[in-house]
DNA sequence: CTTCAATTATCAGAATTTTCATGGGGAAGG
DNA sequence: CCTTCCCCATGAAAATTCTGATAATTGAAG
């Protein structure tokens, strides 16, 4: 898990990073508003500590900003004015909790603790995804099937990575080329066809139970049952 | 949207709850633990308000109760209590959100909304259409009746969802050819009627009550009456 | 109550569509 | 220059969809 701090104040930051890496947290601090929504948007951060007053862009700005690129993801804010005016204005922007300076420790702690919990509770984006026996290791972009490492070209691991985060569910062609491949899709191609072919002898050949399944006139659904 | 506030204090409990419905929110109270937790299990509560001390069941126990029947359903806790071992406490007990009294409203509120606004955004309604003991899962694209699966080809599937999307009214076989077949009806051809039979045979024959009635000189209508 | 025409149900293949599997060419990157 | 990856093209195989013929049912008239 990794948490950004968008704090100006070093002693505060240093802080809440220390803390949090005890705890085994990653962490990456940024010390104004501008460089703080960038890293925001970088893939791999789980949650946001944003402090509302910082230089360079107001952190309600920021807010709004993260949380329009990327709604799923938590932000804390953080702030030394603790009127319920900049409460309600500071939720407004999207926050999903606020805590007010001085804080201690452990409250934070058990604030991030209650919001990662709901978000792999609900939006679940863990570091790999496992249906069946089947493990995809989103950080190493291979797949692991009965103990074996199954190495993956980028188009496949794509094509596998959207199977799985929709696995229980029909697929049209339409809908997989549109996701995997960004095109609006012609009949003039055969790509998902050769994709789902090479997917299957890679994934599938070689194991039980089957996971790619074809729904003639519908397209593909993945999953163990049925 | 129905909240439920378990709150002994008469007067804090009418405070909320006449703040709440002001805001057009639903509310139900009950004054104490037992009765609290038996609410909380009603369906249509899509929050509760929680205070830790209150007679009958501690307000920790109450809440690892809620959360272990119904872990979607938001629990806000509310305390006299302040200090961060509480919080900590509460929040381990399963508690999304934490708020010390005394408090103001719109803070109540802004978290309240925080809440609710993160629920409706991750439950999604299962796509599904129902008929009497039969159903269409949209999403996998199969039918189940009488808790056996029915797989469906496309054509099938298109005018079974056409049928239960459509329960309750004749349709003409123009009209289905014209939307399931997307053809102009002409006399010449019969495969409204082979596909009825096909459908009758898959969702019909082996059940009772029959959902496809034939209508002579109309068409067809479809539902458990008639 | 029977007969008859119109309508609907059923069935077996034929026709069509859809999918699988494979080889090869071109592009990208070391 | 060589390897890897991506996509197109092709024909075979499989499943679905449709046709056309025949059987069964319905409703009305005699």
């Amino acid at each position: 898990m990794k948490i950004l701090i968008i704090e100006d104040e070093p002693r505060v930051a240093s802080f809440i990073k220390e803390g949090l890496e005890e705890k085994n947290y990653k962490t990456e601090v940024a010390y104004d508003g501008l460089s703080g929504e960038k890293a925001a948007k970088e893939p791999g951060i789980d949650l946001v500590i944003l402090d509302l007053v910082i230089p360079g862009k107001n952190g309600i700005e920021v807010c709004k900003s993260i949380k329009s690129a990327n709604p799923d993801l938590p932000v804390l804010m953080l702030t030394a004015l603790g009127t319920t005016a900049d409460k309600v204005t500071g939720f407004d922007a999207g926050a999903d909790d606020y805590l007010v300076k001085p804080f201690d420790f452990p409250e934070l702690l058990a604030r991030i603790k209650s919001l990662l919990k709901r978000k792999t509770h609900t939006t679940q984006q863990p570091e790999s995804l496992k249906v069946a026996d089947l493990e995809l290791d989103l950080l190493r972009k291979v797949a692991i099937r009965g103990g074996r490492v199954i190495e993956l070209t980028a188009k496949e691991f794509s094509l596998l990575e959207y199977f799985m985060r929709n696995k229980g569910r029909v697929l049209s062609r339409v809908d997989i080329s549109e996701k995997v491949w960004e095109i609006t899709y012609d009949t003039g191609t055969n790509v998902v066809e050769v994709y789902v072919n090479i997917l299957r002898k890679k994934i599938d050949r070689d194991f039980e139970p089957k996971l790619i399944h074809t729904r003639i006139g519908m397209g593909y659904i993945f999953g163990d049952q049925q």
